[in-house]
DNA sequence: CTGGGACATTTTGTATACAGAAGTCTGGAG
DNA sequence: CTCCAGACTTCTGTATACAAAATGTCCCAG
């Protein structure tokens, strides 16, 4: 493997996971140093990730990762709800109707599913999720779209993800969508996904306004270190 | 300016108007040579083009221009429809109803643009509506995704460029739009670009089909000298 | 004549060195 | 005490050199 993707993959998690907070400065030299690559690998690195919008380039030189607020979080929500509104029409028309029998039934399990395995068990039965609505559309420029707006919808997910009664709820909704999309019943497949992406908003709006509130509160990942 | 943003620069503006055909092998000492920078800012300036899907690294190393197929034009609409008609829907919502006013009152007169400025005149008024939209909208995520989109979609309109018949039904399309918009009719505004769309898709469709049938016809930019 | 393997050439990936620019810190003056 | 100016430090941007990998070609064997 490259070691420009090694830097990129290693970044792109550390962001992700909040390991690198919101507003820190990502020095080239230092970075370089501490994942032990060099300058040029690094650069590259950085480059996809503020391509990404996951690093923000537009003020000063120094790249800083961007906050996530609750505007910036409505406003990709209205990008998302355009993609997955047409992707969920799309796959309604073309998918095969077992795959999505097949999820339906997974959904419908998703109680025990998070007993037993947890929300990393329940989260990739959502990625087959997105993978099966992908491949039924059929469309690499649509895959490529969603995924981008997907990418930074991971970073608040981080935060919200202690809400396992949520999750119960929205295993519900992503239960009639694929019913909706398995049944090739277009209309319905948009509105269930509209449903369920209201409601993922509104939890993840709630979620950043409880933790904006006692605003000291560290991320997920991240050791509590501000002892020093 | 950095070296990088002009080889970026120079690259985009040649595959866009098709200096650099498709299926072309980009290779870094040759552009490097050719553009007067070292290969580090051109790789950089290769791999933003690669994000923006005008440079196919997906297969071998070395980089290739793209293929406008019928069928990419066709999946890049169905992108283009989701986040157009979202957009159309949350700009009639937000705008400020003068500006569009103007721009209906611009399109109204586009037979005129066309006979005095030609087509680049028309284009112009074009641009003015797009960053209208982007503006009422206030969405940077959406303004980016619109973009990534419309980008793809200006080597094909370079191709059928020539046809000012579809240009003349294409602005009054357009003043609807922003009749729409203007009065706030977010459904309205979103059926007229649906409309829109769908004629744009036709046209290029079918002079994507017409290129393919002589098919050793060159692109815009080279003189052409097939019967005028 | 065809297929396979080895070698050579070209190309990409990486590292390092250097230059220019920007931000910061310090010292002096008002 | 505050503000401004100048130098210094540190960062990014660029170029070049080197290594590794891939591809294409040529020759030899079957």
């Amino acid at each position: 493997m490259r070691a420009s993707d090694i830097a990129y993959e290693s970044l792109r998690d550390d962001i992700l996971n909040w390991r690198i907070p919101p507003g820190t400065a990502l020095s080239e030299t230092e970075l370089a140093l501490r994942l032990g690559v060099s300058r040029t690998p690094l650069r590259a690195a950085l480059a996809r990730l503020a391509l990404e919008g996951l690093v923000d380039t537009s003020r000063g030189r120094t790249g800083v990762v961007p906050d996530v607020s609750v505007e910036s979080i409505a406003q990709q929500f209205e990008v998302r709800e355009a993609l997955e509104l047409q992707a969920a029409r799309l796959a309604a028309r073309r998918r095969d109707p077992e795959v999505f029998a097949d999820l339906a039934e997974s959904f419908a399990h998703a109680t025990e599913t998070l007993a037993s395995g947890g929300t990393d068990a329940y989260y990739a039965v959502v990625a087959r999720f997105d993978n099966a609505m992908d491949d039924a559309v059929g469309n690499p420029a649509m895959r490529q779209a969603l995924e981008s707006v997907r990418v930074h919808l991971v970073r608040a997910r981080r935060l919200a993800q202690d809400n396992p009664q949520r999750l119960v709820q929205a295993a519900a909704e992503h239960r009639l969508i694929c019913e909706a999309v398995r049944d090739g019943d277009a209309e319905l497949a948009a509105s269930a996904t509209a449903v369920h992406l209201r409601g993922s908003l509104t939890t993840i709006t709630a979620t950043l306004q409880q933790r904006a509130a006692n605003e000291t509160t560290p991320g997920p990942d991240r050791p509590t270190q501000e002892g020093a």
